[in-house]
DNA sequence: CAGTATTGACAATCTGTATTGTCAGATAAC
DNA sequence: GTTATCTGACAATACAGATTGTCAATACTG
């Protein structure tokens, strides 16, 4: 009875593990295909093919194409954000620190896996709601890693004035990253982590001053 | 002679002139079908609807709806430009006060044409490169209108740290601007202009200290 | 080994849109 | 009023890709 709950195993897998396995498969090679033709050009066929499954399998873990794509984001967006995050951690309670820290491994991420950046740098605009949701909340989280969201005594979540400024600086990180990346990486990271990182100080110093204005 | 030059009239309009008509229409109805529901949910039949007419007059002016966006684009960026570029130029010399008109002006404008604001700030990404082309071309002209490149002596175009300079500080004017317009507009222009304007002080600032510092 | 679950290849269908073509009716020129 | 030009509605075609369905080959179980 333990062993006639699971399923027959096909390559020492259980029915749960293969399906498991098939899902990754399509999600690297999106990943993959995506970096390739982007995700408008990339077919179910293809990224069927590069994952060397059938559109059976497709439409097994995922319902259509968009589905994948937010898989695909998360998959890649969610494990750098642990790293991030982790990153940050090391730099302690110097603000300056963390940031720099942050930045430098993402910079250094993005030169990496130039597939993957293309993925979450450029194609993930204007999809649909839904994706555009996805991303408005990774970016998000990405900006509460690079400036950590000042504990403000009362009120829960951070004023009007707060969230434009974490928005323009994700937004002028993102960009530069973009660039950056669009032409191969013509400088070295520190240069890009350095002109990125002054960017990021203008919304700690702005955030500070507008807390102090209204204090004082 | 001199009448036989030109085509028989309609409406007291030259073929040439209907034609140009038509092709106006044809933009602006695309701008609107575009606010509606988007460069991608717009088919060519729903745009020639709007603009009442048919099919075939849009294939008399525009090649595919590719080319129809790119004219919609150039045709409410390049006038907007001009206002900038001249917004830009009363505010005379001083560096600070150039800023802020143009930015005020830009922001204005995006409040009173939402519809456009749509097309140029959110669709016009990731269609295809030609239209990436044009988009960072603009962007280019529209970062020069706030921080017009410094003069360095010797060399013509601006060096990469300037160049990502720009990109970061365009990238989060844009961001601002986006997270606004898609918020409908929550806070006041003189508000987000100063947010705003606080990242485009940075490309002002760091240019000149990266300067001083080769200089010295 | 016999039997069944699982897989892979591929055909068939469905859907939506771009693009081209047809034609009758309207408009201006003479 | 007659004729050539232009217009508007709409049909016909073309096409690409998603989604579903079929079936024989394969891999495991007992």
């Amino acid at each position: 009875m333990a062993s006639s709950r699971k399923a027959r195993l096909y390559g020492g897998m259980d029915a749960e593990e293969r399906r498991a396995e098939r899902r990754l498969k399509l999600i690297d090679a999106a990943i993959e295909v995506y970096g390739e033709v982007g995700y408008r050009g990339a077919t179910v066929k293809a990224i069927c093919e590069a994952a060397e499954l059938t559109e059976r399998y497709f439409y097994e873990s995922f319902a259509n194409s968009e589905a994948l794509l937010i898989a695909a984001y998360n998959h890649v967006v969610g494990h750098l954000h642990e790293e991030l995050a982790a990153a940050a951690a090391a730099g302690g309670d110097d603000p300056e620190a963390r940031l720099r820290a942050a930045l430098t491994l993402y910079f250094t991420r993005l030169k990496e896996h130039p597939k993957p950046a293309r993925v979450f740098l450029l194609e993930i605009s204007g999809i649909s709601p839904a994706v555009d949701a996805v991303k408005l909340d990774a970016l998000r989280v990405f900006s509460d890693i690079l400036v950590p969201p000042a504990r403000d005594p009362k009120g829960s979540d951070k004023g009007a004035a707060a969230t434009l400024l974490s928005i323009g600086m994700v937004g002028a990180v993102i960009s530069i990253a973009l660039r950056w990346v669009s032409k191969h990486y013509p400088q070295p990271v520190e240069d890009v982590v350095a002109i990125a990182a002054s960017f990021c100080r203008v919304a700690l110093t702005e955030a500070d001053r507008r807390r102090d204005l209204r204090l004082l």
